[in-house]
DNA sequence: CTTGGAATGTCAACAAAGCTGACGTATTAT
DNA sequence: ATAATACGTCAGCTTTGTTGACATTCCAAG
């Protein structure tokens, strides 16, 4: 199904041949490594990895959020997370607090100390994204948005749209 | 351009919030899993890993690479990858021969085993791609490129474009 | 020509962060 | 009362990254 014939038909069904779409594949491999690049070098010096960055971003993105739900977003097993959370809790980053109408539940808030990493891990990650965009211009963050939006899988999709809806 | 302040100066240096650019950000991380799920799956079944997949990966587009050469473009270490290739070679989907003009090179290749698998993970990959581009419209996939472009550390540009230039 | 240093690649051991499975404890729902 | 849910933890395994030590090969300076 590869090379050579790719008929035009459709025009918009198959407007890439799959040469270009495999260049796709590695723009995307290679750019994921730019943009946790920043992030990564930032918390070496802090005896964190990249898994306490994504904990603490979704953390700061749903206050008050429990265990399980962040569970969902991140998809990994409550016990991958639990070492996390465990480690960002004892050093004072995250507060997690017993919920008040489902006392089973646990309500995670990062303290100040937290809010100040995820600023920090924020703003480097922001600066590259801002950058990226301001060389692209704003039609190609566009469609760059709407490329990524259709490549999730559907249950991420909901995640996101969830977080976007709030906001966007 | 929901928020607030964030003053319009610029125009094409700032034309996007804060919250704006942390959607992007969480769009990056859905769909990059959504982007390596599929071959994720089927990499699982054969006891290999994504690591392994991306070495199939760079070894088919540069047949007859060095080591040393994918150990750049991977940016790992080569004890890492050296793991990897150890269990490619034993199983046959990777030839790895001693370099002609320099002894201390090894020359790796695909055999038709490894194309195999090669083709089967690119197919997953491509599909999700390709119905990704689909959704998204021509326009969308121009500024999707620009955008992950933009977004690469230098290095990792070169080695992008490099291979980009051969066929684009 | 030899010898010392750089480059290339391999082996060994360790760490981070995923995973499964089993289990305990509160709390809530039936 | 019993079952299901939410969370935490222990133990052990896998993948994939890391550093350190070492063999081989090449090249260049003496």
């Amino acid at each position: 199904m590869s090379q050579g014939h790719q008929s035009q038909s459709g025009q918009s069904l198959l407007f890439l041949t799959d040469e270009q779409v495999r260049k796709g594949i590695e723009a995307m491999f290679f750019a994921y490594r730019g943009f946790t690049a920043d992030p990564d070098r930032i918390l070496m010096d802090k005896a964190y990895g990249r898994a306490h960055h994504r904990a603490v971003h979704f953390i700061h993105r749903s206050p008050g959020t429990t265990v399980n739900n962040l569970l969902n977003i991140l998809g990994v097993t409550k016990q991958s997370l639990n070492r996390v959370l465990r480690t960002l809790i004892a050093d004072g980053l995250v507060s997690s607090t017993v919920g008040k109408v489902d006392k089973r539940e646990r309500h995670l808030h990062l303290t100040d100390v937290g809010a100040a990493l995820e600023r920090e891990l924020s703003d480097a990650q922001t600066d590259r994204m801002r950058g990226a965009y301001r060389k692209a211009g704003p039609e190609a963050v566009a469609g760059f948005r709407e490329v990524l939006e259709a490549m999730m899988d559907e249950d991420m999709r909901h995640h996101f749209v969830a977080i976007k809806d709030r906001t966007d």
